[in-house]
DNA sequence: TAGTTAGTTCAGTAGATACTGAACTAACTA
DNA sequence: TAGTTAGTTCAGTATCTACTGAACTAACTA
């Protein structure tokens, strides 16, 4: 198979991944696998375009997407109006970050419902085996010291 | 506000939480807010399907994809054909574990990507860094003592 | 036997989402 | 000035998902 054949194929896989675990729409995945693969590392909107197969004005919506959410950076050259995308370097882990979040909204909804049942009652406990559960992990989390590979920059 | 308004409206906050976070229909998000917080715990489909407003059809549909992925329990009494449901004890620890799973999965994407781009490569650097964001949160759970607040039985 | 009811299956529908082409804006260049 | 091109916006479309009513099955009861 040839070399940009079984990128885009990883692309594709990649998309596929971010769309069923993070409810990501097919292009912004495409567009993030992309740019996790590509050379060079940073491209226009137009090279990313044409690399997917996606139309401007998608890449459009996805971009803006994306570099809302920090995911991906936009960056302008001198001299030029195009501007370059790459991938966020800290991109997965604010991933991971976020993910923590929403077990902490859950633990929140759990504490709630254990008000409503009446706590100490019989029918608080399923509400409390779920709150422990969620506490467990994110106190684990908190617990751990920062990830770092931090390259220099 | 009424006992039963305030206790669909927390129903309501955990499917939507469900959906948006896990991707799950909100019909089967409110069948597990519901069996979260009613009493008695375990509940016929028709039972459940008055509370929340849902059809039997969507019932039908809803709870085998619950029971399938072991959210949910199913249970028969001699004597009765109705079967009555409860959520399974280890439910919300089973989301969590997946969720685990689902890291691992990327962690595996990247690790093909870095072949692809030649391990080494100034370009499989993104990917890299990507691979070690993730091995280093999946080890840290793989590391950590199975929670157990677990009830005696 | 006929009647009742728990539960399933399926065809159709309503609503949402992702995507695109085309028209447009804005910044530059000759 | 007119022409070029990066990028945005928007209206329309295709596709998908969740849901329901209705027809059905199966297990029981009188």
């Amino acid at each position: 198979m040839a070399e940009r054949e079984q990128e885009l194929e990883w692309v594709e896989r990649m998309a596929m991944f971010c769309a069923e675990e993070y409810g990501v729409p097919p292009i912004a995945g495409r567009i993030l696998g992309w740019l996790m693969i590509c050379d060079p590392p940073e491209q226009s909107a137009g090279q990313i375009a044409t690399a997917i197969g996606a139309s401007k004005a998608s890449l459009a919506t996805n971009m803006r997407m994306l570099t809302d959410a920090k995911f991906v950076r936009r960056r302008t050259r001198p001299g030029e109006r195009t501007n370059y995308y790459r991938v966020d370097d800290d991109a997965w882990e604010t991933v991971i970050r976020r993910r923590m979040a929403g077990l902490a909204e859950f633990r929140d909804l759990a504490a709630d419902g254990i008000d409503l049942a009446g706590p100490g009652s019989a029918r608080a406990e399923r509400l409390r085996v779920a709150y422990e559960a969620y506490a467990w992990i994110i106190k684990l989390f908190a617990e751990v010291p920062r990830f770092s590979t931090r390259r220099e920059r």
